[in-house]
DNA sequence: TACTGTTTTCCTGCTT
DNA sequence: GAAGCAGGAAAACAGT
């Protein structure tokens, strides 16, 4: 039964539901990252390249006291000498080099400078069991050979009077260098039991307001609007009744089971690690002008479908058969 | 480049 | 007191 059918008539059949997409989050409940970068089959090398080059000549700033550093700033100094946010330009590099998003890494390995320096490898697969390993290896087959990096950098920023896509050593040099599963040398400051402090404390009040972005960015490839990832949710066995469930289907109404859960998928998905259920329920309360949700009073965590909304419907609710 | 829509972030006050 | 809700304000980002 469709509460809204004098608004609007769905063909189920119209909705495509991603599979893959889902998998991913099977494959890693445990890290619960949706990473939709990794599923957009990258159409050629160029696309590679540009993203790189985004990313590395991206600007970031943590906070209104932080002081805006270069994105490339990172690549003229050693690793000791990065602040955090130079770090974050680097993973933002490294990303896009290991074809992902920035935020498809564990934000745990966002350090200063000495802080990423001391960590062994078996710190930055802690930190990141996914790419904590090649990250590693980029890391610090880098931090051997500023020649490749330079070369890195050369290839993605133009000269005076030069394309940029003109030195295709250095791109190979880079590209080597993100591929490569060992790395050629490591430097002897992978032994520590230093007891690094992962998290990403910003003490100073910041202004209300989004702050700039600290990932890559994105390609032209729309990541869906959160009301349809809510309806997906929904609409996937991997994920409803378990995170998201029908409170009663006859009335379109539905209830966060694991509100942060969601949120941090949510999060993940727009590459945001800061993602909480506060600002995404903040989103949400946003779609009741336009009719897509409509408020439940009375009733935490529930929501219901709008006339406006689509493609909710399912033929089994809750996966109860 | 300007504009618009869609988030994201922060906040205060209120309710459960 | 904690968690959630409601909504204003400001800003970033994406699409047109």
């Amino acid at each position: 039964m469709n509460p809204f059918s004098d608004y609007e008539k769905t063909d189920i059949s119209s909705v495509v539901f991603n599979q893959d997409y889902f998998r991913t989050f099977e494959e890693n409940e445990d890290h619960l990252l949706l990473d939709m970068d990794s599923l957009v089959q990258r159409k050629d090398e160029d696309l590679l390249m540009s993203r790189i080059y985004d990313s590395s000549m991206k600007k970031c700033s943590l906070g209104e006291d932080a002081e805006e550093v270069d994105g490339t700033g990172w690549s003229s100094k050693p690793i000791e000498d990065w602040c955090q946010e130079e770090t974050i330009n680097w993973l933002m590099t490294a990303a896009s080099c290991l074809g992902q998003s920035y935020g498809s890494i564990q934000q745990g390995l966002a350090l200063p400078g000495k802080d990423l320096a001391a960590l062994g490898r078996h710190d930055f697969v802690a930190r990141d069991p996914v790419y904590g390993e090649r990250l590693y290896n980029l890391l610090h087959t880098q931090a051997v050979s500023s020649q490749c990096k330079s070369a890195s950098l050369d290839y993605f920023t133009p000269r005076h009077g030069e394309q940029s896509h003109t030195d295709e050593r250095g791109a190979e040099n880079f590209q080597s260098l993100c591929n490569e599963d060992e790395p050629q040398a490591i430097g002897s400051n992978n032994a520590s039991d230093a007891e690094s402090d992962n998290s990403i404390e910003i003490s100073t009040k910041r202004p209300p307001g989004r702050p700039r972005l600290l990932k890559t960015k994105k390609n032209s490839t729309s990541q869906g609007k959160l009301w349809e990832f809510i309806r997906d949710l929904l609409r996937n066995r991997k994920t409803c009744p378990s995170l998201i469930c029908w409170e009663d289907y006859s009335q379109a109404k539905f209830r966060f089971v694991r509100s942060d859960e969601v949120a941090k998928l949510w999060g993940s998905r727009k590459g945001n690690t800061k993602m909480t259920y506060e600002k995404l329920s903040r989103a949400m309360r946003y779609y009741y002008k336009r009719k897509i949700f409509l408020p439940v009073l009375g009733r935490r965590l529930v929501y219901q479908f709008g006339p406006n909304a689509t493609g909710w419907q399912t033929d089994n609710p809750n996966f109860r058969f």
